[in-house]
DNA sequence: ATTCTTGCAAACGTTTTGCATTAAT
DNA sequence: ATTAATGCAAAACGTTTGCAAGAAT
């Protein structure tokens, strides 16, 4: 029951909110823009403004329930966390985006931060990639 | 003589072109947004448009005389590129950006993409990180 | 003389906000 | 009843564009 997790981070259990979380849960994990979620909403007459969307998925960031990403410099786009932290792959041929994590590059990073007196905070990895030519 | 750079590249030398590029050297390798240069061209009296400036600095990108990055959400900035290639460091508290290199990293990158099936186009690392507590 | 570049203002796409109305507790 | 959330339209933001005027070759 979604309403369980809106209560669970002190957000009213509202018509909008259990909506749009309910649409990034049934995206499988895709990323999804304001625009997606807005017009997958009006598709099933749900009279939900774009204003709204954007508010509910800043509040949903700041609550730790979904990640955004600004890939390139177009839109935002958002995801649910589901805690298993990764990076990601874009191919710029088909914008597919692929998850892949590596322990051993978060490892570099941390060292790497750590060398100049930082601690990370977050992070940002993003591979623009092409399909490899087949031979 | 930075007339030659832009030659070079098949750009006119015109004033606008000349100015931006010679504050963009005079930077210290410092990253500059748009806004940056263009009010840094009114202190100087220099009657150049905001416009322009974006349209040289789009004209700059692809001739290869500057990196474009699209840190956090806000402005582009750009720097010059010196050919070195380098990853960034975003101290979150003063905004200062720190630049590094890991080959380990590149490496690491470049086989996750190679098991997917993929080459690395291009790719963005940057590390949003705080100083770390004295003890 | 020709071609490219500029300045300005207006347009753009994405995201945010003010405010009166409505819904959740 | 109280407090927070919503829809809408308008504004904000960074950036791009159309076009007539000007500068570089």
């Amino acid at each position: 029951m979604e309403s369980q997790d809106l209560r669970k981070v002190g957000l009213k259990v509202t018509h909008p909110r259990v909506r749009i979380l309910g649409i990034l849960e049934e995206s499988g994990g895709k990323h999804l823009t304001a625009e997606d979620i807005y017009r997958e909403l009006l598709a099933h007459e749900d009279d939900i403004g774009l204003a709204t969307v954007y508010r509910v998925l800043t509040q949903f960031e700041t609550a730790g329930l979904v990640l955004k990403h600004n890939f390139e410099g177009g839109q935002a786009v958002y995801e649910l966390d589901r805690g298993h932290h990764h990076d990601h792959m874009v191919d710029l041929d088909t914008g597919k985006v692929i998850e892949f994590t590596s322990e051993e590059i978060e490892r570099l990073q941390r060292e790497i931060a750590d060398r100049h007196g930082y601690v990370i905070e977050e992070h940002s990895l993003v591979l623009y990639v092409r399909p490899k030519r087949k031979r």
